[in-house]
DNA sequence: CTGTTAGCGCCTTCAA
DNA sequence: TTGAAGGCGCTAACAG
């Protein structure tokens, strides 16, 4: 119920009757005799003792804690990442911190400056928005760190990137493989990161494909009620495919969608990115770009492992390539192929 | 890039040409002459100084760490509940370490075990089966803990529970409120937390309201999925409202029916339970009971904060009251009163 | 193979 | 008000 005091090495040692050094072999699996490890364990049984991680790591210099920054823990755009981290770092045998930094620039650079008082062995942030701030702190940040997003090559720092641009050709290719050609692109706000990605990814394809003559439009946010807002001008155009910067824009679109009594998709064609759980969830269900954020999660982890092993290696970039999950919003029946 | 070797308090001492305890004192807010602060603190910038939280914490015997224990990382369910948590603890100084059990009660175990290493103050958890093991780890836990859930009245717990089964109640009188009695149940497996207190809810409600004439169904799981593979059997009954243990098993519900060509709501009303971001989210908009996730959340990190504070107050729980939150599956086009 | 000992970096009595 | 010194619990030389 409330913490009474712990039995120490010492104790261990006393009721062994060996020394602290001896049971602090036993337990980390160094050399020793048979007998002595039978001692140790029957006394270490006896007493309920477990290591204290503290001191350990006060010796040790290392906690075996790694931390993960995103903007928001609730944010379905962050699960897969979430998940894919917390799998592996724990694999790893290390514990997760996990800080939000509100959609701040200021609380971000606080937990990255934070991290200076040893905390943790390293950290994996997802910034909302590269700017110099985070750029800074980054660089006079003492411990090891994955960035996952897209710094500017001149920084040396392990980072893990999607190829949004790529996957909005993607998106753009298959509708109009399906044959629409009035599209509408909903982009977030281009001050951050995913925004200005897809806007470029947007502008490349519109030029491959459609001749520059899709409609840009750009959302308060990248949320539903900043899609449905939005909606509205963007329908009145009349588009057959509207592209949506991610799937929260996507819902909102969908929604007004379906209250004018536009029907998805044999109207209108809605496409989605980042491929959350929702995007399987909602009726029709939403053809989305998978940006890879699971693989992302993953190898940022392992980046930052390995980072933690090796502190003298290069700096590296891992590139995730995105794929197409074609569900209902886009095409009538069949399911056209996958990744 | 890498950690370097990081200033000490002696390094701060010798420079300013003081004793550590001055340093200690200065940087913790001790008494301590006018002179001596600003000597101190001339040296503490000039090197960059920060304390060290691991040989800090092995001093004074905390980490400022809480855990929060949850089945899934990524299931929207507890994203209310993780946000709460998060804010709440940060807000108290704490950092939040995120332990998922993978929905597997020997690894909640492990990890509430693990917690005797000390390396946090306290734990929440929010257990998926408050099985006999469970309790047990509780009990041996040696630090201070809050169960998310309902534990047996005998076990001196803190707790923060939902009320599901007069949130149950709050949606049928709801259904019945508008016009519905041919009502299917759509459950979860009944050896679970949420599975049990919501078919007893259900059974009340049933007998009170429909007397008994309700539905009931079991689905494999609280997924979507499993709500498709179930909406079948569910549906040929062509029930008037149907009423799921949780949103996703809702929304499984609605694709099929989607599918089938029954409109929703005025074919069929459809009601979930958890007011998940997502509810919002799809079209129609799901009407949905909300047990208070975010407020439980609250709740459990105030209960452990108190606890922390006061190892010694008698055990508490608290019990959140749920709300309606009224959407278009659910009734035509008017809005009703919410909570 | 085992025991002794010196810290890891910090806080905190205890004297001065 | 300030300094000296002793640990917090553990690991890693270094002797034996």
């Amino acid at each position: 119920m409330t913490l009474s005091a712990r039995p120490t090495l010492s104790q261990v040692a006393d009721l062994a009757g060996v020394s602290v050094a001896s049971v602090s072999r036993v337990l980390n699996g160094l050399p020793a005799s048979p007998e002595m490890t039978t001692r140790v364990r029957a006394a270490v049984d006896s007493l309920g003792y477990t290591p204290d991680a503290r001191a350990r790591s006060l010796k040790v210099g290392r906690t075996e804690q790694l931390v993960l920054v995103v903007p928001d823990v609730g944010n379905p755009v962050y699960t897969g990442l979430m998940r894919a981290v917390a799998a592996v770092v724990k694999d790893a045998g290390y514990r997760l911190l996990l800080s939000t930094g509100n959609s701040e620039v200021a609380e971000e650079i606080a937990i990255l400056d934070g991290l200076s008082s040893g905390y943790a062995d390293g950290v994996i942030i997802s910034p909302l928005r590269m700017t110099e701030p985070i750029l800074d702190a980054l660089q006079r940040l003492r411990h090891p760190a994955v960035v996952i997003g897209t710094p500017p090559a001149a920084v040396p720092v392990d980072a893990v990137q999607a190829d949004s641009a790529a996957g909005v050709e993607l998106a753009m290719q298959h509708l109009v493989n399906t044959g629409r050609h009035r599209i509408a692109f909903v982009n977030g706000p281009v001050d951050t990161v995913p925004g200005v990605a897809r806007q470029r990814g947007f502008d490349r394809a519109d030029t491959r494909l459609l001749a520059g003559a899709g409609r840009r439009h750009a959302a308060a946010a990248f949320t539903v009620d900043a899609g449905r807002e939005i909606a509205g001008r963007v329908l009145d155009d009349r588009p057959d495919a509207v592209l949506c910067a991610n799937d929260l824009l996507a819902f909102g679109v969908m929604r007004v969608a379906h209250s004018r009594g536009i029907r998805v998709p044999d109207d209108l064609a809605v496409v989605g990115i980042d491929d959350t759980d929702l995007a399987a969830v909602v009726s029709p269900g939403l053809t989305s770009v998978n940006l890879g954020s699971g693989e992302r999660g993953a190898a940022a982890a392992r980046l930052l492992l390995a980072r933690i092993a090796d502190p003298e290696r290069p700096a590296e970039r891992v590139v995730v390539d995105p794929w197409l999950t074609v569900r209902e919003s886009s095409t009538p029946a069949r399911q056209e192929g996958v990744r």
